[in-house]
DNA sequence: TGTACATCAGTGAACGCGCGTTCACTGATGTAC
DNA sequence: TGTACATCAGTGAACGCGCGTTCACTGATGTAC
């Protein structure tokens, strides 16, 4: 068994876990570009080349970081999502469901602007342009986008006389929220003042339920 | 008066604008973070140091760049825009108009993602991570928003019986294509293929006019 | 029209920085016998 | 139960890189007289 961490060890026993949580605090305050091999090892108490154990080198230790990301995204939906209470209505239930998602989403970024960046950050293999080298490869699901899928499936089924679901409402969502976010964030809109900051979500979750009753 | 460029002189001429041309480049292929001041200088053909002379570093020479993508980009918009022809019907004008408006916007960050990304940029000063330092100074005019807000300002005008503008409308058009081009360029919807990357633009786009009906 | 000179716009070498990564190594661990 | 040994998980020094920036400098320019 290798040794449970606690006392100071030369094997530390957890070494790729406290790399990554280390990581993890480096791209929440500073985003994915302040994920930095040599400074995760420093916080963790190890020489850098301690690291190569256990990644392949930095741009795995940041794609993990980036995975964390993305499900501490879609945490922050979910639970934004049971806060909000049920209706009678199935159709009303389903628009306050994905209303909530939305605001989970939302919050996310701009609570951690850095996690959130991190998660959508391109980990480009350093300098490779990538001249669309093999198949153009499936991209791993992000939770977050699932999530928003399935709530606009859930609108469509219950909303009646509502044309079927069409893929594609799911991005347009999508993209609506992700813009949000990073004006909010890291964009012009990084500095307004709190109460038009709240007008600007209301007005496009007021867009994004619009949408999709035409969608 | 200033020897004016041709013949290799010891004096530039035109030092400033050659520099900010190259930074432009640079831009273009790799977006703000390739914008090195030393590389700019090497392309010119002309030491580093001589770029502090026309730049207080390379702070300014990449806030220059971002300026000179902001414009290129409602550039692209307007150009749409005057493409669009109009109708009799005012209310469908607008409408046609802000449709537009948004496809240059889009466009041009798929057809330019890394000048599109120098557009926003976070010129970050160096580590700086901005104690609110001095009054939130308000965020320079970015014309490619003050074009989406006239074009929602004009079809609530001829909108009849709708609601009045409100400014908020505006961010949330914003929110949308912004999101949407991110998502594409750089983002999870990278790899769509053609066919369905238009699907998604035309509901993210059917979105944002049925926005305009309840904003 | 000619010349002295202040100013302007460059040069080239160097600094310090922090990064990712590699190398040869060694101390700790746990297992086969 | 004890011991030899293979393997594992670290160390420390060093490499090369390219960056932004500063320094003391010098060649070119244009203007006052």
């Amino acid at each position: 068994m290798a040794a449970i961490s606690g006392g100071k060890t030369y094997h530390h026993g957890d070494l790729r876990n406290a790399l990554i949580c280390a990581a993890v605090h480096l791209a929440a305050d500073g985003g994915p570009e302040r994920v930095v091999l040599r400074e995760a090892a420093r916080r963790v108490g190890v020489s850098p080349t301690a690291a190569y154990r256990h990644f392949d080198g930095r741009g795995e230790l940041l794609r993990t970081v980036k995975v964390h990301a993305q499900r501490l995204l879609a945490d922050s939906m979910e639970r934004a999502a049971a806060r909000e209470p049920g209706a009678d209505d199935p159709s009303l239930a389903a628009e306050r469901r994905l209303v909530a998602l939305c605001r989970g989403y939302v919050g996310f970024a701009v609570d951690q602007p850095g996690l959130y960046r991190a998660a959508f950050c391109v980990a480009r293999p350093a300098g490779a342009e990538e001249p669309s080298s093999g198949p153009p490869q499936a991209e791993p699901e992000i939770r977050a986008f699932t999530l928003l899928r399935e709530a606009l499936e859930g609108l469509a089924k219950a909303g009646g006389p509502r044309p079927g679901f069409r893929p594609a409402a799911g991005a347009a969502a999508w993209s609506a929220v992700h813009g949000l976010s990073l004006l909010l964030l890291d964009g012009p809109l990084r500095r307004l003042p709190a109460q038009r900051r709240d007008d600007v979500v209301e007005s496009t979750l007021a867009m994004v339920v619009s949408g999709t009753r035409v969608l």
